[in-house]
DNA sequence: GATGAATGAGAATTCATTCAT
DNA sequence: CATGAATGAATTCTCATTCAT
């Protein structure tokens, strides 16, 4: 009886995510504009009103897909490596300064190769704009997406920063970041003839350069360096 | 022959001129997803059918439209006045380092006060992807935003960094604002308690004290400058 | 040019009470419940969103019925002849109880033979409570439906009752017929061995005798005068 | 083995009622138009699927929740008090007009304080025309309306009316009642500033009148007998 | 140049009902 | 007995666009 229930659970749970599936295939195919309940449920190889089974809303669809990006988000951030130290006088400050940019380079990169979770995070800012969005859930979306940022924060922490400098800081590396992201998203950064991953390892660059106050870069050789996060980005 | 012509073609760009009057005034009451052709149809006294003699689609009012409001960034940069120095000792790069100051807070402060003009750029990159927009029209808008831009890139190169450095330093301006005004109009900026602004006016100050290795501020009281500089963003 | 401007009104015109003959005709077969923006576009052979050239909404539609049948049992009343008297000694007060008897008959006899009628303006109390419908189109029509049961109000006074009395006799007249229609359509009165038409004309019988202190009946022979009535209602 | 049957029987029984009770509570708070097997069955702890363990169609439910409404009709009515005499020549007649006025009072005070029971009866005859109502139930839910009504009728008869006249009169009553309780509940009394019990009364008083001639009333004083009615149909 | 009419596709939901499990 | 899944048809309404007049 415990097996037929669980098996059932299994099998609702299964179906649950068929439909999450192809509710990311359309928004990945069609973007949060020509995404349409029919449409997914076409996806899904279901009538429009089985969705209902499911989800309550198109926007609990939307609420749903965003979270789980944010955790994904946060997984990927928590999993990025921090390198080892090839030099013997490796301080606390350069490990701080390491994992500072191995984690900036690590939620960069999530949005960078997955558009559309970025597109998701913004609609709920429907033009910009958050609409259809409870309280609760909003809190909670803001939560998940400080969790991932949190590792950043705590680095600056590290190199010295206080609380309240290390949030303002983190603050600015993130607008930075979504900034090229957008840039680079919307095409518009090949207008500069940039690329969104360069100027953003610059950034890091300078802000660690600000930090340590010039003395400590978190490797001896710039140039060297920022072609090794290069490769990391897209490795 | 001629002047009853020309006396048609002036009457006829009166009124398409009528029409985009309305749909700036929708897309400014209503934003770009509430905009439709009924609206802005009645609101410039006409019929749906009407707008087709003006403009082929939907599409061609935003573009025609962006291409607009994009001169109004232009002319808001170029009408910024660069404040004069009140110390005796104002060197060139004191001058020009007032010059990136205003032109930046000068385009910042634009899309601050006009947050449907920041949509109306994104919005042809539908889900941050473009759409709808022909590589010409594209070309010419990047040309007109490059053109509104270009004052801080200029002001930077009189600051000592050659062209492709400058254009580096100009495209990651740009990413940093946009990513506040960003954060800022989704409401996200809350979450790290701080306003777009200040963090803009941090990152100037920061990229000026890089650009002249610390020594050259452009006031010679940063915190006394930063507090200005608020005072101008929102004055 | 006067002339194409008229005809096209005359069109215009013409295609909106295609939509209300059609609106009307659906009601008429299916029921206030049945109907629906489909059904109706079905039969006036036009696609649903057609409909919304004419009309703003479903409500919209129900509303100008209600009110062109308000209109059109004001008018029945009102066209109701009077029975001139076959006695020498009519007078007022004769007058009076044969334009009480004949004009309740008349909308009486316009709500039994056109039930859909009633429904309709029973309707608007969704499920006896009224519902969409703006406070000013309520007045509206409450004021139409005074119109057409004033006859019977005035007569009432001409009687000798004063204006209070003359409302709360006329209200409890309207309610009497109200529910024997009910229970005439819902077929309820045959679980009485009754006809709705017989008692109502009872009904008002018994009201004149009431008014009249039993000295004056509107005939010399009641019954006589009873069948007369009968034959009057169906005639 | 017949105890099994038995009790599962009862339990089935009891889950029905339960069903029954969720719908009742269901239409008491949305009305028949709000109400969905869904929601009933959420009420009832069920899934939608269950209830038609239980009633074969949304129309069933109706049907037996009307029984029971008409149950409590005649409970409400077989319950009402008449009042003792409080005059020594109490005759016979007096004794009947008091048992008319208390029953009348009965059934009309009933649906004043359920409309919901009232549209319970009319919904059937949906759009005011019987749907979904076997011949049969339609037989026993008259049988069930009648044997409520009919204490007012042998109050009629003992006042002196015959058989057909009484039911003639008390299907009239039913008509007053229903008409101004329509009035009434669909806020259309207010149109006429009148109270549909105000009138009820006033309505019955008048019955009385004319059943005995005039020279008896339920009481010696009308005015006063008249507020007291007042009082019980809202006590 | 402009209108009014109309299309046709599409939007998100809701619902009573069925049925395998 | 009850569930959960699913159907399929229906609901009102919106929209960009076309086109004869």
């Amino acid at each position: 009886m415990e097996a037929k229930l669980q098996r059932q659970q299994a099998l609702s749970g299964a179906r649950r995510a068929l439909v999450l599936d192809a509710a990311r295939a359309v928004f990945e195919e069609l973007g949060i504009e020509g995404a349409s309940i029919r449409e997914i449920a076409k996806r899904a190889g279901y009538t429009p009103g089985a969705i209902y089974t499911y989800f309550d809303s198109k926007e609990a669809i939307y609420a749903v897909l965003l979270e789980e990006s944010l955790e994904r988000l946060q997984s990927s951030v928590a999993k990025a490596k921090v390198p080892k130290s090839t030099a013997e006088n490796d301080s606390d400050a350069d490990q701080a300064a390491r994992t500072l940019q191995a984690k900036a380079a690590a939620w960069f990169d999530f949005y960078m190769q997955n558009p559309r979770d970025l597109d998701l995070g913004f609609y709920i800012a429907h033009g910009l704009r958050p609409r259809g969005l409870s309280p609760e859930l909003n809190t909670e979306l803001n939560r998940k997406l400080h969790a991932a940022l949190a590792p950043c924060e705590a680095a600056m922490t590290q190199l010295g920063l206080g609380p309240e400098a290390a949030l303002k800081e983190n603050t600015a590396l993130f607008a930075q970041g979504v900034g090229l992201l957008l840039l680079h998203h919307t095409g518009r950064i090949r207008m500069f003839n940039q690329t969104g991953a360069e100027l953003f390892a610059k950034y890091v660059q300078d802000l660690l350069t600000r930090l340590t106050g010039g003395e400590k870069s978190a490797s001896d050789d710039p140039e060297e360096e920022f072609k090794r996060r290069q490769a990391d980005l897209f490795g």
